[in-house]
DNA sequence: ATCTAAATGATAGTGATTATCAATATCAAA
DNA sequence: TTTGATATTGATAATCACTATCATTTAGAT
């Protein structure tokens, strides 16, 4: 959960200021569930701090992402949607075309055979986004309902 | 290379008309190398149609997509990157984050992983995109040169 | 050749993200 | 604990990729 140490340290080393605002950003990052986009992130801080600023949700938000503490997807609408790192669960994304619901992945498997890969062509892997589009399981037949989004 | 057939054919099968510029704008996809963005379809568009006009490009990229036809990717920069389909090579994509070179992969393992993956989870996939990024070969050390651009 | 709906192209508009810059806050040093 | 240098913020203008609009043109049927 509080991955709050390693941003105050990751900051520090790189002569960085630990805001108030970096902070809730981050801890509003992650206390949600799902992949909220920058949008959702600033209207969530905003109830906390309503002087906040949407350029520093912006901001920070491609902050953690070169810290490694979040992630950003394009799960197929024109905009990104982030998620806050967790090391231990890498895990992928489908997004159904219909109903927008994201079912998320992991596959050891296929995080091996991608290392591995790569691996032999010489390149140095900091990252893998693996994206599927279809239709889930309501959405495939002649339509069931269908309720999450994003 | 001429799937120009299985285009007039679907075009038709739509009720759709086959003009001369949505001939163009595939035959200019299906000889571009890598990977050009809509920028550099229209560019190169203009070459052989000094009238054509730059929204007629995001359309008939549109379109091709719907058709199956033309694949777009995501490669790190904020804008989409197309490439026309040969489906008898799906592959995947690598982004060097320094140099922005772009490298191919084929991995059948990965899509048979990824489908069974997904027929477990009842859900019907049409598309596949895997995309790493990291540091390519001469970008890894302490940098080479490197050349190319998506 | 004529007709009609689909398509085009010029351009205005939109939505997401980034740049600018004066005001503010962090944090180290005195 | 004040002070001071400067990193950061927030309001907003600007940019960038893409989409909508609409008068004009064109493909393709008759
Ligand atoms: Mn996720
Ligand atoms: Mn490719
Ligand atoms: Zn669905
Ligand atoms: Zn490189």
């Amino acid at each position: 959960m509080r991955s709050n140490e390693s941003f105050a340290s990751a900051i520090r080393l790189r002569g960085m200021k630990l805001t108030r605002q970096r902070q809730l950003i981050l801890e509003v990052l992650e206390s949600s569930r799902g992949h909220p986009d920058a949008e959702m992130v600033y209207a969530k801080a905003k109830e906390r701090d309503p002087r906040i600023g949407f350029a520093t949700v912006y901001r920070t938000l491609a902050l953690l992402k070169q810290l490694g503490l979040a992630e950003e997807h394009n799960l197929g609408e024109g905009h990104g949607h982030f998620e806050a790192v967790d090391k231990t669960k890498p895990h992928f994304h489908f997004t159904c075309l219909k109903c927008g619901k994201v079912v998320e992945f992991v596959s050891p498997q296929i995080l091996r055979t991608t290392q591995s890969l790569c691996e032999k062509k010489g390149l140095l892997v900091t990252d893998i986004h693996l994206h599927f589009s279809g239709y889930c399981r309501h959405c495939r037949p002649a339509g069931s309902e269908c309720a999450e989004k994003p």
